[in-house]
RNA sequence: CGGGAGGUAGUUCAGCCCGGUAGAAUACCUGGUUUGGGACCAGGGGGUCGCAGGUUCGAAUCCUGUCCUCCCGACCA
């Protein structure tokens, strides 16, 4: 009654604004582009930054920090990088104010405090970065280095959205400097294969794996891989990438070392990163028209236990065994949380963890304690029973476990329901047209014809999947030789 | 950045065309009855009408500028 959503039928885009909004992940802020990331909403990032910070450190690497501007000269060091930035970096010009002289109260910013040069806001950090690591290589002996930052970054968008497209977001950089370029090349894969790993089994999101073709390519990269996710309204989702920048930023800022013959070499990079662009990922992939749905093993209540009772009597005799459950599922590991809040009714409870996209709540009431059950409701598939309360917590870790799990199968029917062939123009056209999703086609590998087709379309290559199986066709805009096919979409 | 829509109580919105005491629902506070899917009754508090100028005796309302949001488009390694 008070917080109505949008049906996803009604307006796709609106439902997802009232998810995030309604359900407590984000508010608008004042600044243009830039969102406020609520409690709830950080704690769901926590949990997702927290797990891949552990996977980043269980494959060697560790975390370091560095510095939020970075000064022009240095940013246009690596020349395809800088220009594929320059358009949407915001630039620091003065580092003074003063008061107004015409207006009492007001500031203005002191034309003598102008900055001999100018300092980029990071929208990635590559250059600061490889100068810094000059420094620190000098012999195959200071290699390889396997360095992250957790950081902001500020990309001028024109449009933004919440978490898919802001400002100002939040993410994960790796940067790594390698002696080869094999072990560069593996180290890139490696990654790709973290992001694939933590998509795919914490956030119950199956993705592919794949490279991007030229035009969708990391400025400055070599090759970039990616992995593509599918949300529900049929359009494609870029949820990772993983980049092989080969020697040009160790070219662009002089990085070399000496071998094990003492020749000196540039050394070999990668950079890889994911954002706060995953939380909306997972908004949309997962979430109905009553609220989030939210994977187990990432929520940041897993667990809610709502009393019903009438009196304080009932109410004692309730909290007395919830505090018991409780205690079982702490010590099993579970997040948990009693709302035994007296202002809001049962009723308006079920209501708000539906909304927030609580994996599991339990009911207990008057009823309940005689037989000694619980009501146990999961929000994927609104299922409802009752389980003796002795074994509840033990019920309660599988089924945690079981719903992480329907829910990676349920996204992955999607996709594959979602993913077709398409071995003509028309039919191309009209599954974009009538179903979206993802659409294999051949394709005669040029720009030009990429481009035709997303001109035509809008639908762009997402990938070419790895160990794409290789495939004589035509390609089915120009007719000419394809010899694999490649993943098309529509995507955000 | 172009086109469209919007900003009035915590929230959703009416009022604006045609200037004259700022409203409703909901939320909130107090008391009571309630509590198994968004309770009910009674009483009460709360708004510089996004911000800044202007017109006017008088502006939420008319004019100008500006900020923020949404949708569509362009753009988006």
């Amino acid at each position: 009654m008070s917080k109505e959503i949008t049906s996803r039928e009604t307006d796709y885009a609106q439902w997802y604004n009232d998810l995030v909004i309604k359900g407590e992940l984000a508010d608008y802020s004042a600044v243009r582009g830039c969102m406020v990331i609520k409690p709830y909403g950080f704690a769901l990032w926590e949990n997702m930054r927290d797990a891949l910070d552990r996977m980043f450190k269980e494959t060697g690497h560790v975390n370091a920090y560095f510095p939020l501007f970075v000064p022009k000269s240095l940013f246009e060091a690596e020349e395809k990088n800088a220009e594929g930035f320059a358009k949407e970096c915001a630039v620091v010009t003065h580092y003074r104010l003063k008061a107004d002289p015409a207006q009492k109260g007001k500031l203005i910013v002191d034309p003598e405090a102008k900055l001999e040069e100018e300092l980029v806001i990071r929208p990635t950090s590559e250059a600061i970065i490889w100068n810094t690591y000059k420094n620190w290589i000098q012999s195959y002996r200071d290699l390889p280095i396997l360095v992250n930052q957790w950081a902001n970054v500020v990309r001028w968008e024109m449009r933004t959205r919440l978490f898919l497209r802001t400002a100002e977001f939040l993410w994960q950089e790796g940067h790594t400097a390698h002696a080869t370029q094999e072990e560069a090349v593996a180290e890139t894969k490696q990654m790709l294969d973290v992001y694939a790993d933590f998509v795919e089994n914490w956030m119950a999101l199956p993705v592919i794996k794949g490279v991007k073709t030229e035009n969708e390519r990391f400025a400055g990269a070599v090759d970039t891989y990616c992995i593509e996710a599918l949300m529900q309204d049929g359009k494609a989702l870029q949820a990772g990438t993983s980049h092989f920048l080969g020697q040009n930023f160790a070219k662009a800022f002089d990085v070399k070392f000496s071998d094990k013959e003492n020749k000196l070499e540039y050394v070999w990079a990668t950079s890889w990163g994911v954002s706060t662009r995953l939380v909306g990922a997972l908004v949309m992939a997962h979430s109905d028209d009553q609220g989030l749905i939210l994977p187990p093993k990432i929520a940041p209540v897993q667990v809610v236990i709502v009393p019903i009772y009438k009196g304080d009597e009932q109410k004692t005799m309730i909290t007395k065994k919830v505090n018991e459950i409780t205690s079982q599922l702490k010590a099993a590991g579970i997040r948990v949380k009693y709302d035994d809040n007296e202002n809001a009714r049962p009723g308006w409870k079920f209501a708000e963890y539906e909304m927030k996209g609580v994996p599991v709540r339990l009911a207990i009431g008057a009823r309940d304690l005689e037989k000694n059950e619980v009501e146990v409701a999961r929000r994927d598939t609104k299922e409802k029973r009752m389980v003796s309360a002795d074994g509840v917590a033990e019920y309660i870790a599988v089924l945690l476990g079981e719903i992480q799990a329907a829910m990676f199968d349920k996204a992955k029917d999607f996709r594959e329901a979602n993913t077709r062939k398409a071995d003509t123009w028309d039919e191309f056209v009209q599954i974009l047209d009538n179903q979206g999703g993802f659409i294999a086609a051949h394709w005669d590998g040029t720009s030009e014809t990429e481009d035709a087709i997303k001109e035509k379309t809008k639908a762009t290559i997402r990938c070419i999947p790895i160990d794409n199986p290789q495939e004589e066709g035509k390609c089915i805009l120009t007719g000419k030789p394809s010899v694999q096919r490649v993943l098309f979409a529509r995507a955000y």
